[in-house]
DNA sequence: AGCACGCCGACT
DNA sequence: GTCGGCGTGCTC
C-alpha cells in the first residue's frame, strides 16, 4: 500500500504538520511534488506530496486514513525540495505550507474558493501554458509546384524553406494567410504544429541593440585570468570535487573579475552535466548581467526575477524543469528553481541586504544555499568586495569555508583615492552649503572638463521633514511613527514607509505660523542646488544633464534602464541617486564619486550600522576610475573620526574589523551569537503591549525550563520597535540571543506550534534578523 | 483555516 | 421552551 505524506496549502501554524493519505488506484500518477486534492474534515483541501512510502504508517491507525481524491499537477519539486521546505520551516520557525510555496511557480495552481457555507469550488489556475501555431514543411513539401494563381502559397513555401515559422509571423509579414495555409496543409505540403511558447525566452531574439553589443563584449573579455582568479577557480574546483557543500568566498575588490570566475566555474559544472544557480541582488538583475551570462551560455540560461509576470515566470520555471536550462540567474527566489542535478550555487554581492526575505519564511539566502549545496553534494561560491562579517567569521573558524582574495582590478587600474571631508569643520568656518568647497570645486572641474560624476545621497525627496519654527510641530504620518518627507514636485508630504500623501500645508497646522522650515537634504534638493552650481561654474552648464535616480524616478517600467541610458550616452553628466546607484553600475568614464552625507546610516539604531557605512563607501568608491582615467572619491561627513569611515577611506578592512569586532563581542552580537527577534503587531496599541509582556513571561519560562538555554541564552524584555507604528500597526519586539552552537528554533519552534494564535495580535519570529527596526 | 460540538443568556 | 453567542477541539 502506497502512502502519501501531504502538506495542506492552508496558511497556519496549527496545520503545519503533514497528513497521510492512501494513494488509490485512480491516483497512480501521484509523486513527490504533485499538488493533490484531498478530503480534510468535512471539506476538501489542496496540498502537496512531500513523501511517498510503501511501508505501513508509523504512528497512525490505517483505518482512519482517507485516499487522495485527485492529482492536480505534475511534480513541482523532488525529494530534495521537500527536505528543503522542511529545513526552512524548522530553522526559520515558519509554517511548512509557506515554505513549500517557495517551490511552486505562482498562479499555476487551481484554487479552492468558497461558494457559500460549506460549499467549495475548484477554480482553474490563472496561469497556463501557451501554444504557438507553427508552419512546418510536411511530407509533400518537396513536391510543391508553384502555380500562377496561388501566389501567396508560393511565398509561404519559399519562406518555410529557410526554416519553421510561426503562423503569427507569417500573418504579420504576408497579411491574411489562413486560407493558403489550410490548402497547403490539406495537400501535405506543410503541417501546422502546436508548440509550447516559452514566455520571456524568445524575447532575446529581438533583444535591443544595446544588449547585443554587451553580448559581444561579454564574449570578448574572456582572455587571460589574473593569479587571483586562477586561484579562486582552483579552490572552487576542489570544493566541488569534495562535494560536501563547501563554501568559497571570493573576496575581490570591485572590478577584480569575480564574474569571470563564476562563468569559468559554471563552464566546468556544465561540462560535468550538472547545473548552476546564480543569485544576484534584485537591483543588479539588469539586462547587462543577464547578457553576460547569455553571452557565455546562450539559450541554456533561465532568468527569474520579481518584475516578471506570472506567465513568464511559469514558463521559465518549466524551461528549467525540462532540463533545457542549465544555468539559472535570478533574485533570491532562484534558489528554489528545480535544477537537477545541482553542481554550484553562486551568490554575488553576498553582503547585500536583499538576501534576507522579510516575510515568512524569513530566510537568509546564504544559509539556505549552504544547506542546499550540502544536500545536493555541490558547492557554494560567495562573491563580494565587502564580505559580511558573518562570512569572514565562518572563513576563519569553519574548515568548510575558504577565502580567496582578488587584491587588484583585472585591468590593473588603481583603486581611486578617497578623501574624507569634515563637514563639521566646514560649518565652523562658515560654510553652509551642502557641497563642501572641495566637492564643489571637484564637481565643476570634472564636469567642465566633460567627464562624469556619481553623487550618492541616502535620502529621497526634497527635505527630510518640515518643522514649525514657532511651536516645533513636525508633520507626521497618521499611520506610521515617522515624519513626512517634503517633496517639491506637487508640493506634497509623503510617508516613505506606507506611501501616504497630503499636500504640504502653507502654514503650521497646529499654530498657524507661516514659518514652516524644511530640514534635512533630499535628492530633489541636491538636484536643484547642483543645477545652480553647474550653471554658474561651467561654460555650457545647462547642457549637462543631472540624472536623478531614486524610488521616485524609477517607478515606471524600464525607467531604470532609460535613466542609465541617458547617463551613459551623455559626455558630461551627473548621476545623482540613493543606495540603488552604489552598486553594480559599470561606467568606465566616471572620474568623480561624491557621498553627500556618509552619516545617514551610521546613526540608525542597529548593530550593523557601522558595517553598512563601511560597505557603502567601499562599494560606491568602486564606481570611480574603472578604466583609463583615474578616479577620485569624496566622502562628506560630520564624523570624520569615525573608525568605519576612516577605515573605508584607506581601504583598510583590517582596521575596520579591529574596531568593530571587539564591540560585537562585548555586546554579544553576531557573528558571536545567533539572534531571534520575536515580532508582535496589531491595530490595538494596548493589546499589542500586553501580549508582548505576556509573551515575554512565557519565553522566560521556556528558557528557564531548558538546562542548556538557562545557562547560555539571553532574553531581553519586550519593548516597542524603533518603528513603533507602521501602516496602522503598533509594533513590539522581544530579542533573544543564543550561542552559535545552539539553534533558536530548538525551543522557539515547538513553542510557536503549541501556542494558540490571537486574532488581535500577530506574532512572528525572525531568526537571524538583518535589522531590528 | 474552517467547521462542529457544546454549554449558558434573551427572545418568538 | 428554543435561537444563537463564540470557547474548545479536531481534521490524515
Amino acid at each position: 500500500m502506497r502512502l502519501a505524506s501531504v502538506v495542506l496549502d492552508i496558511q497556519t501554524q496549527a496545520l503545519a504538520t503533514p497528513y497521510d493519505y492512501l494513494v488509490g488506484e485512480d491516483a497512480e500518477q501521484a509523486e513527490v511534488g504533485c499538488a493533490v486534492l484531498v478530503p480534510f474534515g468535512n471539506r476538501d483541501a489542496i496540498g502537496f506530496i512531500l513523501k511517498i512510502s510503501e511501508v505501513e504508517p508509523v504512528s497512525f491507525d490505517l483505518q482512519k486514513l482517507k485516499p487522495l481524491k485527485r492529482v492536480l499537477s505534475k511534480p513541482y519539486f523532488t525529494e530534495i525540495g521537500a527536505e528543503l521546505a522542511q529545513f526552512l520551516a524548522v530553522r526559520y520557525v515558519a509554517p511548512l505550507s509557506q515554505c513549500v510555496r517557495l517551490l511552486i511557480p505562482p498562479g499555476a495552481l487551481p484554487k479552492l474558493t468558497r461558494a457559500g457555507r460549506g460549499e467549495w469550488r475548484l477554480t482553474e489556475p490563472a496561469v497556463r501554458e501557451v501554444d504557438d501555431r507553427w508552419a512546418v514543411p510536411g511530407p509533400a513539401f518537396a513536391d510543391f509546384l508553384p502555380s500562377k494563381r496561388a501566389f501567396k502559397q508560393a511565398v509561404i513555401v519559399a519562406a518555410l524553406a529557410e526554416g519553421d515559422l510561426r503562423v503569427e509571423e507569417l500573418a504579420r509579414e504576408y497579411g491574411n494567410v489562413a486560407s493558403s495555409l489550410k490548402s497547403l496543409e490539406k495537400r501535405g505540403v506543410i503541417t501546422i504544429e502546436h508548440r509550447r511558447r516559452l514566455r520571456g525566452v524568445l524575447k532575446n531574439e529581438a533583444a535591443p541593440a544595446a544588449e547585443q553589443v554587451i553580448y559581444a563584449t561579454a564574449k570578448m573579455t574572456s582572455h587571460e585570468l589574473t593569479d587571483g582568479q586562477r586561484e579562486a577557480l582552483a579552490e572552487i574546483s576542489k570544493a566541488r570535487q569534495r562535494a560536501q557543500g563547501e563554501v568559497v568566498l571570493v573576496d575581490g575588490v570591485t572590478g577584480s573579475g569575480k564574474t569571470e570566475v563564476y562563468l569559468r566555474a559554471i563552464e566546468e559544472v556544465l561540462a560535468e552535466g550538472k547545473g548552476a544557480i546564480v543569485v544576484v541582488p534584485e537591483i543588479s538583475l539588469t539586462p547587462q548581467t543577464v547578457a553576460r551570462f547569455r553571452g557565455r551560455f546562450g539559450d541554456r540560461v533561465a532568468v527569474l526575477h520579481s518584475r516578471m509576470s506570472d506567465g513568464e515566470r511559469y514558463d521559465q520555471w518549466d524551461f528549467i524543469r525540462s532540463g533545457a536550462a542549465r544555468v539559472v540567474v535570478g533574485a533570491r527566489s532562484a534558489l528554489f528553481a528545480p535544477i537537477e542535478p545541482l553542481g554550484l550555487i553562486v551568490i554575488d554581492e553576498e553582503h547585500e541586504t536583499t538576501y534576507k526575505q522579510e516575510s515568512a519564511p524569513r530566510y537568509v539566502s546564504r544559509d539556505v544555499a549552504v544547506w542546499l549545496a550540502k544536500r545536493s553534494r555541490a558547492a557554494v561560491v560567495l562573491g563580494s568586495a565587502t564580505p559580511s562579517i558573518e562570512a569572514l567569521y565562518q572563513c576563519a573558524k569553519n574548515e568548510a569555508w575558504h577565502r580567496v582574495v582578488l587584491p587588484e582590478r583585472a585591468n590593473r587600474a588603481p583603486m581611486p583615492e578617497i578623501d574624507v571631508i569634515d563637514m563639521a569643520r566646514e560649518f565652523q568656518q562658515g560654510e553652509r552649503s551642502m557641497f563642501s568647497r572641495a566637492l564643489s570645486t571637484a564637481l565643476s572641474d570634472e564636469l567642465c572638463a566633460g567627464r562624469k560624476v556619481v553623487l550618492l545621497l541616502n535620502q529621497r525627496g526634497f527635505a527630510r521633514f518640515l518643522l514649525c519654527r514657532d511651536c516645533g510641530f513636525v508633520p507626521e504620518c497618521p499611520s506610521c511613527s515617522t515624519s513626512l518627507t517634503y517633496h517639491e514636485r506637487g508640493s506634497m508630504l509623503v510617508c516613505h514607509y506606507c506611501g501616504y500623501e497630503v499636500p504640504a500645508p502653507a502654514v503650521c497646522p497646529r499654530c498657524g505660523s507661516p514659518y514652516l522650515k524644511r530640514f534635512g537634504t533630499g535628492t530633489e534638493r541636491v538636484e536643484a542646488d547642483l543645477r545652480i552650481l553647474i550653471d554658474q561654474t561651467c561654460e555650457r552648464g545647462a547642457d549637462i544633464p543631472i540624472v536623478r535616480m531614486d524610488a521616485d524616478t524609477t517607478r515606471g517600467k524600464d525607467a531604470h534602464a532609460k535613466l542609465l541610458e541617458k547617463f551613459a550616452s551623455a559626455d558630461a553628466a551627473v548621476l545623482l541617486g540613493t543606495q540603488m546607484i552604489a552598486k553594480g553600475l559599470d561606467f568606465d568614464d566616471v572620474t568623480l564619486v561624491g557621498v553627500i552625507n556618509a552619516d545617514t546610516q551610521l546613526h540608525l539604531p542597529d548593530f550593523r550600522s557601522a558595517e553598512r557605512t563601511f560597505d557603502l563607501i567601499q562599494q560606491v568608491a568602486g564606481r570611480a576610475g574603472r578604466a583609463a582615467l583615474p578616479g577620485r572619491v569624496m566622502v562628506q561627513t560630520y564624523e570624520a573620526d569615525n573608525p568605519a569611515i576612516r577605515a573605508a577611506a584607506s581601504y583598510d578592512r583590517a582596521m575596520f574589523l579591529k574596531s568593530e569586532l571587539p564591540k560585537r563581542r562585548m555586546l554579544l552580537y553576531p557573528p558571536y551569537c545567533r539572534l531571534a527577534n520575536v515580532l508582535l503587531w496589531g491595530k490595538n496599541e494596548k493589546a499589542v503591549g500586553q501580549e508582548a509582556f505576556s509573551l515575554y513571561r512565557q519565553l522566560d519560562e521556556l528558557i528557564q525550563a531548558d538546562a542548556k538555554a538557562q545557562q547560555t541564552w539571553q532574553l531581553f524584555s519586550a519593548s516597542p520597535c524603533v518603528m513603533a507604528r507602521l501602516r496602522e500597526n503598533w509594533r513590539w519586539h522581544i530579542l533573544i540571543k543564543c550561542p552559535n552552537d545552539d539553534e533558536p528554533a530548538r525551543l522557539l519552534g515547538p513553542f510557536m506550534r503549541k501556542r494558540k494564535a490571537s486574532a488581535a495580535v500577530n506574532v512572528a519570529i525572525d531568526v537571524d534578523p538583518l535589522d531590528m527596526l
